[in-house]
RNA sequence: GGAGAGGUCGCCUAGUGGACUAUGGCGCCGCACUGGAAAUGCGGUUCGCGGCAACGCGUCGAGGGUUCGAAUCCCUCCCUCUCCGCCA
């Protein structure tokens, strides 16, 4: 794998004003191009002089075939100079060396710039695209259900959180999560194990069945390679849960494993697009993040995902990311759930972006935006760093594609706005339609036995 | 984890220090022959870096080492296969 400096030299302004544009640091790229045009001069003088230590070395076993003897004053000269030249060599190969590995140091920190119409600035500067569905209030008249909850009068009920409505039903159990592996390690129980496994299971149908996705069961680590592939290190090394042991990482999404199984490698163009939709279980240590949004299973250590992952013709890549953010809007929609389209600003983005648009789903009971999605277009950032390349013509040079990936869709915030939004006055919650057949009934109505505490 | 056998260009394969400038076949691309095709013949066909180019350099799983010179010898690691052990 080799980051590549190609993208610097073609245009170093648009690099550099990514850089600035991302809240990152410019002037690596002129470390970077000062780095390379020295590291050009030394492997010019590199290679002339191995050139000459070859025809030296050859001319020394064509001298012996000729007759001369092995151990004579002819070939005693000969071998000098090639001692000679070696040592030279030794001493730039080793400053080569030197300055490869500060290039390629750089260039892993330079970021992937965003596309020209993309918003420069941070999270004000997000730009919605489009809502759709109807942003339910927190309170609601009371439509006449009587249960245990009823709002007395009968004049409003109020929604419950999430974590409220899953504890009441048996469904999450952060508590013995905590106590089996730690805070974020929630347990899903019962109907909240069944909608975990519907969620994933519908999914990924509808993705292989509707939509040409090819399934993918990848492992739940990776190891260095394939984390520097897909950006992952250095950028959000801190993020990862490491198996020092082993030297392995849990995946943060199944983007890292799924990216990188065309990594090294030479796509046909026939083959194009490729489509990859996985599920795989999302490990992210969140250091930093405690206190913020944490609530319940907003933001937890340890939870699920069905990732798509695209690799694209370079021509069709921006189509491909349109296409694929109305997949992912498409499960919102006959799931129910009411949902805003923003296209992310520059300083909103990850460092390996460079167009990304985020689903959020409208959670009634804590009347937010929830993130349940984010779909991103890479262009040719991850694959250089992979390379994974593809040739346009039979015979034709390879040349880079483009990857993207989205979330479709990541599942506890999907459970929270569904726990939310189908939450009834008698504290039952409304299965969506095109779950009930993954989980063999309408509603879920009360707790399993011996969840509660 | 232990023992053994392996890893060469898209696939198969030859290659045990200098003629390797890495064989040969399959596949693929081009040309010829054909009404068109098949068959056949001729040529081409790893990938990367540097260079306007001619060309040069690197690349035989990865990284080190020995040597004037390494696909070839030595060391470490990775992977595959077989047998044993362990095991959902």
């Amino acid at each position: 794998m080799s980051v590549g400096v190609g993208r610097l030299r073609e245009d170093p302004d648009l690099i550099r004003q990514g850089a600035i544009d991302k809240g990152e640091d410019p002037s690596l790229v002129d470390a970077a191009l000062e780095g390379d045009a020295r590291r050009r001069t030394l492997q010019g003088e590199g290679d002339t002089l191995r050139a000459e230590r070859n025809a030296a070395s050859k001319s020394i076993g064509e001298t012996i075939k000729g007759g001369a003897r092995p151990d004579g004053p002819e070939v005693a000269a000969l071998r000098a100079r090639s001692t000679e030249i070696g040592e030279r060599l030794t001493s730039i190969d080793a400053d080569l060396a030197e300055v490869d590995a500060i290039v390629e140091d750089l260039l892993l920190r330079i970021p992937n710039p965003a596309e020209p119409d993309v918003p420069v600035g941070g999270e004000d500067s997000n730009v919605t695209v489009r809502t759709w569905g109807e942003q339910l209030p927190h309170d609601q008249p009371f439509e006449g259900e009587v249960g245990a909850d009823a709002a007395p009068g009968g004049a409003t009920w109020e929604r419950r959180p999430h974590w409220d409505v899953a504890d009441r039903l048996g469904m999450i159990d952060l508590g013995r999560g905590a106590k089996i592996a730690g805070s974020g390690f929630p347990v899903y129980m019962g109907a909240g194990s069944q909608l975990q496994r519907a969620l994933i299971m519908w999914f990924l149908d509808v993705h292989t069945r509707e939509n040409g996705f090819t399934e993918v069961w990848p492992p739940a680590v990776v190891n260095q390679a394939s984390a520097r592939g897909t950006g992952q290190i250095p950028d959000k090394e801190d993020q990862m849960y490491v198996v020092t042991r082993d030297d392995l990482y849990l995946v943060p999404t199944a983007e890292v494993p799924v990216t990188n199984l065309h990594r090294d490698e030479i796509l046909e163009a026939a083959d194009l697009p490729i489509r990859y939709a996985a599920y795989s279980p999302c490990f992210r240590r969140e250091a930093g993040a405690a206190g913020k949004d944490t609530r319940g299973i907003l933001r937890v250590h340890q939870f699920d995902k069905v990732e798509m992952v695209l690799f694209e013709r370079p021509e069709a890549s921006a189509e491909a990311l349109e296409w694929m953010t109305g997949v992912a809007e498409d499960l919102l929609k006959r799931l129910g759930l009411a949902y805003r389209v923003l296209l992310m600003a520059t300083r909103e983005m990850g460092f390996t972006q460079a167009r990304k648009y985020d689903l959020e789903v409208w959670a009634p009971g804590v009347e937010r935006w929830l993130e349940v999605s984010s779909c991103s277009n890479f262009k040719d950032f991850q694959a250089r760093r992979m390379a994974v390349r593809y040739r346009p013509e039979p015979g034709a040079k390879p040349e880079l594609v483009h990857t993207l990936n989205g979330s479709g869709l990541a599942l506890p915030r999907i459970v929270a706005a569904i726990l939310e939004t189908f939450q009834r006055p008698d504290g039952s919650v409304d299965v969506p339609p095109p779950l009930r057949p993954y989980m063999g009934i309408d509603r879920i109505a009360s707790a399993a036995a011996g969840s509660s505490q």
